[in-house]
DNA sequence: GGATGGGGGATTTTT
DNA sequence: TCCCCCATCC
């Protein structure tokens, strides 16, 4: 994809508060008192229940807010109402989200209420930014010291990978990955080493997952660093250790305020509860069927049990949508009521009926991208943006289909997630210069560009450093800068290795006089990287310059290295820039919390939704989950929502063919309408689904599904028929002409969308071309030309 | 140090 | 099927 990366992108369309907009019923709604004409701004466009979760301050408070209810409106004005009445000041007033763009966005949003005053909120922001905050005032608590670095999961996994060879194990029967999982599912319930039972340390390596934990610990220690899961689990450590340091958080704290309750975890859970204990003045929001994170940790439990943990808490519902039509809401209601144990909430809204929500039976994936492609070009030539229109996906792999699809048309799109900023390995190698700058004690950043770019210190050089290091119990970096006047390296690795120490002493020296950015300019042409990429000339290395420029643009908007750091660490954001309108195409758990006026719900068939993995792994539990993300995805749109289902599609390689998703049929009728629009009509349709009566039929046709598949249809209560075919017509399917005979390998074409390139490979009529600017892509011949005149 | 091929895995993802 | 990771070879 073309992509310019950007700092701080905002999905547009999506930006749209879901606070109340004006709407003819909303605006006058009577209230009581005759407070009304002085009562501030803030509260004034709030319905009755809103008003509620600002003005109950004290005790603690659960808003079980629906979606598009208003929730972030009623949140702003509850903390912009607790500082204007002067209850607490700013810094008194701890409030967590869970992503930097909501914390952001509150941020700003309180900001235009109570103005400056919100500058002085300095525990505003994610669980993890506020934690780590706290951590660096009391590292040396846990036997940190402040300037800690915070690991991603890349450095994770480098280190466990270490471990786990030394523990002599081997790496492909006990991946990393999946110790990586483990502590981390450990950390998220709060359990340090020590707290390890013998049945949970079965789970990795015949009983020595403790061990390996405590083992990772004690390295992170050494390496004055710690990772996501530490943030809260060593302040829990430091709160139950350290009376007098939990207690003085108590007092500071008079307000306590948390976004998305239902996907915090155990141990964010025990930790604001332990804040919480004194005054008791916390007020939670969240919505239980929107919980869609339990496979990271998310307890829906912590929501569901709010009134036991606070007795005497106020529950507030809010229930009036000011997102969706009635149908929309309808449908999404219809699906979500198939859950128990909810808390329940009945969404309701002034506005009128709409249209009802579409769903589509198409014949395979290629046939549902070409029918979303066209539905989405209707829209445009009614006049819809395309940012407001989104397609949201279960799984990443269904976004091929259409970027494909999308290409081949020439319909502007963008794909949300993926690979971050970053992440992307130039950024990362950039970061780990400056890491070793700010933290010459961090081994694994200065591991990471040790001989990157290449000066001649392989495996060995490092091994030797790596033992160096070990016996004279001191960072790498110091190790090797003391090596140099051993004769333990060779010459010419010795020599290499002094220019390293060398560097990074020039650089770190300069830290007080430059700037940043420019230190930053500074070191990555001085240590060879940029000349690196200059020297590399493939497709990708211009976009990998252009991202390193940027990266040193957006530490300008940071006071200092240190800063910089910790924003990336905790902050983490991409982003593809926004010239042109474009659709976009997300998974549902990218779109919670969004919005778009039409709304696109693709791959809705048995094993895919809901996921064939999830309910083998989850059972009924994950049915429900995925039950919760159907509720989601659906609640995302504003005007109209099309559910769409294929009968054959291809996963992993194989057709597959699919039956409708059991919540298709649990959409009430008199909110839907459906039609068919596969090649061949109704017949090949019901043909089709006839085959799906016998659980066999694949095995006998050899088309390899699994068992789950089989169990899929032969035991899921969704032995329905299709969803009321109603009508079948031929949809408008171009084949694609046999393939031109004016196109031949290596030759220069020109597309309108991508530029010059040369073609690689011809399949048919599909083409891979290596374009100049956006690297390879697969078209279809027809939307190239002959591009022979060079620019 | 880079190319080559075998093998395994393949939801969702923030911080 | 396709992509990533690793080991192996030149």
């Amino acid at each position: 994809m073309l992509v310019v990366l950007r700092r701080r992108p905002e999905p547009s369309g999506a930006g749209r508060a879901a606070g109340p907009r004006p709407s003819p019923g909303n605006k006058k709604s009577k209230t009581v008192t005759d407070l009304q004409t002085r009562e501030p701004g803030y509260i004034q466009g709030l319905n009755e229940p809103q008003r509620e979760a600002v003005l109950t301050t004290e005790g603690p408070v659960l808003v079980l807010a629906g979606a598009g209810t208003g929730k972030t409106a009623a949140l702003t004005a509850r903390l912009a109402h607790l500082i204007a009445t002067r209850r607490a000041w700013p810094s008194e007033i701890l409030a967590v989200t869970f992503t930097n763009k909501a914390a952001r966005e509150m941020r700003e949003r309180v900001g235009r209420i109570v103005g400056e005053a919100v500058e002085g909120m300095p525990w505003l922001g994610t669980f993890h930014s506020v934690a780590a905050k706290m951590l660096r005032r009391h590292a040396e608590l846990v036997g940190l010291q402040s300037s800690f670095t915070i690991l991603d999961t890349d450095d994770q996994l480098r280190l466990l990978k270490q471990l786990i060879t030394a523990a002599d194990l081997d790496e492909k029967r006990w991946p990393a990955r999946q110790l990586a999982g483990l502590i981390d599912r450990w950390k998220n319930r709060g359990w340090t080493p020590e707290e390890i039972d013998a049945g949970e340390s079965e789970a990795y390596a015949n009983g020595r997952g403790a061990e390996l934990y405590a083992q990772y610990q004690a390295r992170l220690r050494t390496l004055n660093a710690c990772d996501f899961g530490d943030l809260l689990l060593h302040m829990l450590t430091i709160f139950k250790k350290h009376r007098d340091v939990l207690e003085n958080y108590q007092q500071r704290f008079k307000y306590i305020l948390v976004d998305e309750y239902q996907d915090t975890n155990q141990s964010q859970y025990l930790w604001l509860r332990l804040l919480a204990q004194e005054r008791k003045n916390i007020c939670c929001v969240g919505d239980d069927d929107q919980s869609i994170y339990s496979w990271r940790g998310a307890e829906v439990a912590n929501i569901l049990r709010f009134e036991r943990d606070f007795p005497g808490a106020k529950v507030i519902r809010l229930e009036q949508n000011y997102r969706s039509t009635p149908h929309i809401l309808g449908a999404a209601s219809g699906v979500i009521a198939q859950n128990s144990s909810r808390l329940g909430k009945t969404l309701w809204t002034e506005y009128d009926a709409g249209e009802k929500v579409e769903v589509i039976g198409v014949w395979d994936g290629p046939e549902e991208a070409r029918r979303i492609g066209e539905e989405i070009e209707t829209l445009q030539r009614k006049g819809e943006r395309l940012d407001d229109v989104a397609i949201l996906v279960r799984a990443q792999f269904q976004t091929r289909e259409f970027e494909d699809r999308f290409i081949a048309i020439g319909l502007p799109y963008r794909i949300v997630g993926g690979f971050r900023f970053y992440e992307r390995a130039e950024i990362r190698d950039a970061l780990a210069y400056l890491r070793v700058i700010a933290q010459p004690a961090d081994d694994l950043a200065f591991e990471r560009i040790v001989n990157v770019p290449k000066r001649g210190l392989g495996d060995k050089a490092v091994a030797k450093i790596h033992s160096f290091a070990r016996a004279a119990g001191t960072p790498l970096l110091s190790a090797a800068a003391q090596m140099l006047d051993t004769d333990e390296l060779t010459p010419q690795a010795r020599r290499a290795l002094g220019n390293l120490v060398g560097d990074f002493a020039r650089w770190r020296s300069r830290l007080a006089e430059l700037p940043h950015p420019e230190l930053a300019r500074l070191i990555l042409d001085e240590s060879g990287y940029t000349a690196m990429l200059q020297a590399e000339r493939s497709a990708e290395s211009a976009g990998r310059l252009e991202n390193l420029t940027e990266l040193t643009r957006a530490m300008e908007e940071y006071e200092n290295l240190g800063a910089f750091l910790e924003h990336v660490s905790l902050v983490m954001e991409n982003d593809a820039a926004g010239d042109q309108e474009k659709v976009t195409i997300m998974t549902i758990h990218a779109a919670k919390g969004l919005e778009y006026g039409t709304v696109f719900l693709p791959g809705w068939e048995e094993g895919v939704f809901p996921s064939q993995r999830s309910l083998d792994e989850g059972g009924l539990a994950s049915l429900e989950e995925e039950r919760r993300l159907a509720y989601v995805a659906i609640t995302r749109a504003r005007r109209k929502c099309f559910i769409i289902h294929a009968a054959n599609r291809r996963i992993y390689g194989q057709w597959t063919s699919s039956i409708p998703s059991r919540f298709v049929a649990e959409l009430p009728d008199e909110h839907v309408t459906s039609e068919t629009t596969m090649t061949g009509g109704e017949s090949l349709w019901r043909a089709n689904w006839s085959e799906r009566a016998d659980p066999f039929a694949d095995v006998a046709r050899g088309t390899g599904r699994g068992p789950g598949w089989q169990r899929a249809a032969s035991t899921g209560g969704f032995d329905r028929n299709p969803a009321r075919v109603i009508e079948a017509r031929a949809s408008a399917i171009s084949l694609g002409n046999p393939g031109r005979t004016d196109i031949s390998l290596g030759q220069r074409v020109f597309h309108s969308k991508f530029g010059y390139g040369i073609v690689a490979e011809i399949e048919g009529n599909k083409l891979e071309i290596d374009f100049e600017h956006a690297g390879r892509k697969r078209v279809l011949d027809s939307f190239v030309s002959l591009g022979e005149n060079r620019d």
